[in-house]
DNA sequence: GCATAATCGAGACGGTACGTCTTGTCTTAAC
DNA sequence: GTTAAGACAAGACGTACCGTCTCGATTATGC
């Protein structure tokens, strides 16, 4: 690809501070191609040229700011788990971050490439590394040995996704240390 | 409500229609006002005079013909849990019916007031008729007295709609069973 | 045609005036279907639902302030075509009309409908007002029989056009008087 | 210009080529810069690097294949012009020739610069032509001495350019016939 | 004959305008 | 008085060119 050596990091960098801004300060509505563009004081060619659509935009602006959750091991799972649930429900139940999943998950709703995308490149290494934890858990005997651990991490998280976006219930830490109890008692052996 | 008195029954149900009809023939980009209304062979006007956006449109038109899943209580937890989750794992694994609940998360993520319609029109009867057989079954000792059942109802709903909406593996038979298996592993005494 | 019976007036109003505004202002580059729309605060549709090119826009905001030439018919055959020849002259000569006849031509040149229509609505009905007065000369002996009128009227107005276009002279009432002289000693019997 | 010294005569070739070819194959509209880039196989900088504007460049191109007429003098005024006539009449009724024709017309309405160049490089030379033929047959006397030849001369070509470029009538031999022969009566003593 | 400087093809860039589409409101005529 | 039809203002869409700019890679002198 040697046009993309041509390719000039300062637009790229305004697109995605740009594509940020907007989805911090305004309603997804408004994170349109053209305010992106103009934000970022850009032609829409210039977006159109090395983006297919607006959702892969986003998804590049988020995965550059996305820090890797740091996933603990102190040896103690109980407490660890309750951390991760912990950090992942105040995530979803902070307003600001909670916008930007929301951006995100309905371009993943309306793109199968996109879905993929964002499945492989932000969701999976975090839910890799819970599953890993889970494993040196199941090493030493903490959770028994039948127990699937794809579907433990999905346990996990798929009851916080499902609260979140069904907006069923409070999310906070007294609901993070009551989901981590359950799914623990599902793994144990 | 004098206005709805004389509210044309013909034109309502050609809405309705129209808009199933394009849920399950185009893309959800193409299920526009514009569309409906051509489709249903009724004036833009008639929609906005009594939905306030689409998203009620298509709620509307999804709640109708939404069957009330049957929650059999045949005594045996086990058998009944997987029976239900296995039903919910079918309809989401199913392209065609897959297809209109994006539709309807679409608009949910969007529209605050539509989220919570969905969630009381459509989704808490069902999750509450699960959290009832669940508390029937702890009124006979099969659940642990400690467990919180409606997180129980996230701990079986949350894993399907999670894999299914990132696409993070198959909605199967198998996996539904998996899935019961490990939820009652949580809740046992 | 009952589309048009719906037709906003206000709309159409605006939409020529503020064409005839940014004709008289700017380049004619600047003469955009979006300056024109902004200008008239009205929707782009809204001119592209009545005419098919921004010529068509033109053509009628030029018809409608079109005066007829006053054609005199004073029974001095060289006194009446002097005027008309200076009249004419004087048109191309100012800038001012002379940019909206530029502007017309440019849009000719390209669009071969519109050609048609400039020539049938515009131009036509002026030549034929100097043809019919050279007929009633000729009725009076003051042409000789062998004269083509229609030629005789290009011979009039021909030159000034050609001499404008190309900027190949003067148009001031000198000139005017030669060229009414030429084309008279081309008719006389 | 030591500049000039090191331009690439083959790029200068292909892009007068491929702007003819491009005038002769497609609509003006698709004439365009990065048409003719393409076409020549050329970079954008290289034509911008040597005209300032299309028009320019569209000029020289044609400017290059012009062939000058060739203007008789058999001593028999009006044969001779009836020959200049009608070659006149038949370039502008050939739609291939129009078209460039009506090309370098739409650039000369908007550029006054462009306009000077084209009168003076092409169409002078030839107008300058006519008139020294009439002047050699005033000489003889075949004209009155009170003729304005350049006013002749627009009497000869101004009449052809107008009814072409307002489709006013044929342009036939016929044609050009009568109007030689009306710009005759209006010279001769 | 070698350095060096302008030219070359290529094409990314910030812009402007295009012509189309949909939104939500407003107007009209028919029933 | 509600309807179907659709005009309306607004504004985003994705595309096409504009004229400028930056790249390496040829040239073609002129030292």
């Amino acid at each position: 690809m040697p046009a993309a050596a041509r390719r000039n990091e300062q637009s790229r960098r305004a697109i995605l501070d740009a594509t940020l801004a907007l989805l911090a300060e305004t309603d997804y509505a408004k994170v349109t191609i053209e305010a992106i563009a103009a934000r970022a004081g850009v032609g829409k060619q210039t977006i159109y040229r090395w983006w297919r659509r607006k959702g892969e935009v986003v998804l590049e602006a988020l995965a550059e700011q996305a820090m890797p959750m740091a996933l603990p091991d102190s040896g103690d799972l109980e407490a660890d788990l309750r951390q991760v649930v912990r950090a992942t429900v105040a995530e979803f139940g902070d307003p600001r971050l909670s916008a930007t999943t929301r951006a995100l998950t309905v371009e993943m709703l309306t793109d199968d490439d996109l879905a993929e995308q964002v499945r492989d490149r932000l969701l999976r290494p975090q839910l890799h590394a819970v599953r890993d934890r889970l494993a040196a858990a199941r090493e030493q005997g903490q959770i028994r040995t039948g127990a699937d651990l794809d579907l433990a991490v999905e346990l996990m998280f798929g009851p916080v996704f499902h609260r979140w976006q069904l907006r069923n219930g409070p999310l906070d830490a007294e609901y993070a240390d009551a989901l981590a109890d359950h799914v623990l008692a599902a793994l144990r052996p």
